[in-house]
Order: structure tokens, then sequence, then C-alpha cells
DNA sequence: ATAAAGTTTAACCATATAGTTGAATTTATT
DNA sequence: AATAAATTCAACTATATGGTTAAACTTTAT
């Protein structure tokens, strides 16, 4: 039993890698093998198959990103330093993971039955304390008349969209490599203000 | 030459549908050729490959979706009409093609490079028109300091977003598909309120 | 009407790919 | 040390899949 964890864990990291860059469809099972540096069979003496491998990176990728945000929204914070920690929190998710929005955006688009139960069974709910700090600086009319839900998918939408739109921006505003980074940056500091001030009285 | 155009067509069409569907890895020949309704022979005889028929396709979608968003960025419109056009055009695609903008984020983060040469041979440009009227409005001072680029970017995101996360807004804020097209419609009402706002001084 | 060109079809091929098997090796248990 | 259990590996299998071929059929041109 000595090499098991390791093992796992091994394939785990790989099949999240090449599941993430290439998605279900686009993974091959020996990628992942010569990823992780093994042998094809263990994938399939670890995890019997590469639906179930990949459910369980799935599900992986979900918990990676989901509690993770909806810490922050539910999080002690007034407004405005609670949107700088969101986008950070999305931003530096994003350094460490590059894919892992797209993936998941893909695949819950792909099997949006099983994205759900996936959601379900990790126990997410709506950010509740959230919609209640929104609703209460709407009645202080610090702040204008807006869904909730509306904002925090806006805040969610303009986090995660220059990230899974890059080579569309590059393009379009004709930036290399390294000025995309730069503006990501700037963006950074710029993207709260743009929130802070949308839903401003 | 009689059935040529129609044959090419019905091809086109069912790959159009079957690659925005599932992408590239996921897409069967066998399934586009029944979709078609034909025999599989006819896509290599049409399309020579796999790969050849889904570079059509992929151009295509390209030309279906930038266009059409730049047009409306370049058009003799004030800002605020603007932008409640973009918006609606946007609803409208997705719409009648409610894959379209998922697929390209995936085939475009797929192959960037492949891309960047798509959309340069499609001679789409930097929308000039728009940022000069957005630098005009900054300078009569009806709108704050902002990089255009930065507001291009958020407004096609936020346009964008709500559509491609259908099944987590779904799940996160509990609502059925009725409950999501009925969303979609308060949110073109209230998007371009949100822009707006953003960029008011 | 006939030949040439274009189109369609069914049967086939080569390869890629997920998955299996059984033996060899390593590790844990007594 | 001996046995049992867990792990690793190379070779293999079945099937899916992109692609080919050659013959049949249809349309167009002369």
């Amino acid at each position: 039993m000595s090499e098991e964890l390791q093992t796992e864990e091994q394939i785990l990291e790989a099949a999240k890698q090449i599941f993430q860059e290439q998605g279900f469809a686009g993974a091959r099972m020996q990628e992942i093998a010569d990823e992780a540096d093994i042998n094809k069979s263990m994938l399939h003496y670890y995890f019997r198959s590469k639906d179930k491998l990949f459910q369980k990176v799935f599900q992986d990728s979900i918990r990676q990103f989901f509690p993770e945000i909806l810490k922050v929204l539910n999080a002690d914070l007034a407004l405005v330093p609670k949107i700088e920690k969101l986008v950070e929190t999305y931003y530096d998710m994003f350094k460490k993971h590059p894919h892992l929005p797209r993936f998941v955006i893909h695949e819950m688009n792909q099997h949006p039955e099983r994205f759900k139960e996936f959601v379900k069974n990790t126990g997410i709910e709506i950010p509740e304390l959230f919609v209640k700090q929104i609703r209460a600086e709407m009645e202080s009319s610090t702040m204008r008349k807006i869904d909730p839900r509306e904002f925090i998918i806006n805040t969610i939408g303009l986090s995660v969209f220059p990230l899974i739109a890059r080579p569309m921006i590059e393009t379009v505003f004709e930036m290399n490599d390294d000025q995309y980074q730069h503006f990501l940056e700037q963006r950074k500091k710029e993207l709260p203000k743009f929130i802070i001030n949308a839903v401003k009285k």
C-alpha cells in the first residue's frame, strides 16, 4: 500500500491537467498516463474507466472553483473591499489554473444535469449572506436598486470573461502575451471601480 | 452539378450544429452525416477531411460572430442606444445559435494561433469608431475616464457570460429553464443601465 | 443518343483508443 | 522467512473512427 497515495495523486494531477486543457472528448488516456509517467493500465486499476476518472477530476474542479468564490461572497467584509477581494481571488485562481474556468464552462454545458447533481453533492448553496448584504446596501440607499443575482453574475462574468477570451482580446487589440498580462494587471485595479460605480446611486 | 449546392449546404448546416454542440474533439463524422441525412463518404467528397470541414465551420462561425458585433460598435448611434442595441444583438444571436459563443471560446483556446490567422483573414479590425466615440464622451466629460478596451470587453463579457454559464446560474439560483429565460428577458433591460451607470461621471 | 463529368453509395481499410488480462514485482502480515 | 495482498507492467483485444475505393447512378455537354 506504500505507493498508493502517491500514484493516485500523480494520476489525478496528470488527469486534471490534461482534462482541463483538452476537455473530456479531447483527452487521451495514454496522454494522461504519459503525463503521470506511469503505465496506462494504472489508470484503470485506480479509476476503472475514463468516465470515472473524468468525473473525479470534474468534481474536484468544481470544488476548487465554487467554494472559494462563495467564501469571499459571504465573508464579513464591506462591499467595496469584498469586490476587490473577489476580483483578486479570480485572477489568482486563473494564474494557478489557467484552464479551469473554460473547462468548467465547457463541460457543464455538455452535461448540465450531471453538473447540477455534482454541485448539489458538494453542498454549494445560494450566497445568502451576500444577497442580504446587497439588500441592506440598497435600503440604506448607498446602492441603486438591482437584482442581487444580476449583481453576482455581473461581478463573476466581468472577472471570468477576459480570462477565457484571451485569444480574442489579444487579436482584436493586437496584444502579445506580455501586453495581455500587463492589461490584466491594470484591469485588476480598474474592475472594482467599474463594478462599484455601476451600482452607485 | 445539380444537387451540389444543396448537398454542400446540408453538410455545412449539419456540421455547424454538431461541431458547435460538441466541439471538434467531441464531434463524430458519422453523426454529422446522419444529421445531414447523407452517406459518410459525402463528407470526404465535399470537404476531404474532418479537419478541413471543421475549419470551414469555425471560420463561418467567426464570421457570424464578430462582424455583427463590430457593426453595432461602429454604428452611427449615441452611446446609450448603442449599448442597448449591442446587448440586444447578443441575445438575439444566442437565441438563434445557443452554442455559438461557447463553441468559439472553447475552440479558439484550443488553437489560439490558428484562430488569430482566421480572424486576420476575415479582415476584422479594432473597432476604431467606437474607441473614438468613447474618447469623445470622456472629453466632453459625460463619461468617467476608462480604457476603451476595458469598456468593450466589459460590455461583451456582461452580454456573453450569462449565456455560457446557464447551467451554473440555473443551479446556484435554483431556476428551471423557463425561469432562466425570464431572467434573461429582464436582464436585457437591466444590463444597459448597469453598463451606462458604470461609466457615468 | 452518347460520352464525359459530376455525384452518390456500400463495402472496405488502417489506425487510434478505451479497456483487459495474467504474470511479475513489491509491500504488508504472520 | 513464508505467505498473502496490493501494485505494476507488457502484451493483448474489441471497437470506434477517420478515411478510401471502385462501382453505380445522375446530370450535363456535344
